[in-house]
DNA sequence: TATTGTTATACTCTATAACTATA
DNA sequence: TATAGTTATAGAGTATAACAATA
């Protein structure tokens, strides 16, 4: 009755050599891949948003909050305190918007984009720590899986789905 | 500083062809693939932790909660709230260890055993759904590479490192 | 005195919604 | 009236530490 199931976690199956089902081993390597980079963060004192935002800026400076929060999934009332926290840094900045007074155009410091650079390079630290099992062609092989079920899923490049709380079954 | 749900993302990098880095894709795919079992979950009424504890006392029943816990790397305290949910569900039962009174045995019970069950096939069907894009032969080479990565990180089979809290750097 | 399980408290994070200032 | 941003409040979730029972 158990045999042809498939499981969460670690199971002893017959038919697979494998110990875990592959979503299992996405979502845990997945989880410690992000807990990882996390604390790879902290000399930065910058948690993953705040480098998702950067980089957001970095490629289109001059958005609003509006078209940040909506770009990255999160609520704007969240990205408020984000974008707070890098303006108390000295990242980024609220300029005044020309045409429409109740907008913020946020742009990058000449800081925040050395703290950019900084947080990319300890992202490909990152990566390279985490393949280490694997050599240069498997990266690649592991790089096209994953593409191909990201975009087959809907996921947009770039943007993290763990705003979307877990909880959250609406929308 | 305790955010682990990044928002890093895409980078524009000239060695690799690929929009994002594998590390990336790895958290974002992951998170995807936790957030989608985690939906498909609801009409049993229980969390990811829920068939974690369901699938460990299958494989080992009569565990205490500190040996649960120490298993699935989270906090006692926790587990207490989580035995507690199977408890009121009618999932497990806490019997009394005949050795020492302090402890509780924890075994499931049979409804217990057909929730399990059933919870493994949704999680067979999100595994289905998750690789859609990948053939048989592509879902293979996937489930290898994960397991090298996991292997070299020291993670433990069947132990999410989400069931702990991520943002404990310290222990 | 140490350990198991529990409870109580405090803290973190986030969503919701109210509020302001512009439009 | 609607929208951008902000602030305030409340709720969920979790860690910390105190606690009672037992060893």
């Amino acid at each position: 009755m158990n045999d042809l199931l498939p499981l969460y976690g670690r199971v002893k199956q017959r038919q697979s050599p494998r110990s875990s089902p592959i979503a299992f081993l996405l979502s845990q390597v997945g989880a410690h891949a992000a807990m990882r980079f996390a604390q790879k963060l902290t000399p930065l004192n910058l948690a993953p948003p705040h480098v998702g935002i950067l980089r957001a800026l970095s490629e289109s400076a001059g958005m609003s909050q509006q078209q940040l929060a909506t770009l990255l999934g999160l609520h704007p009332s969240r990205l408020v305190s984000l974008v707070d926290d890098l303006e108390g840094k000295g990242l980024a900045e609220r300029t005044e918007s020309p045409d429409d007074r109740r907008t913020h155009a946020l742009v990058l410091t000449e800081e925040g984009k050395k703290t950019l650079h900084e947080a990319l390079r300890l992202a490909q630290k990152h990566q390279d720590d985490l393949c280490a099992a694997l050599d240069a062609q498997e990266r690649e092989q592991l790089g096209q899986l994953l593409e191909k079920i990201a975009q087959q899923q809907g996921l947009t490049p770039g943007v993290h789905p763990g705003f979307a709380r877990m909880r959250d079954n609406k929308r």
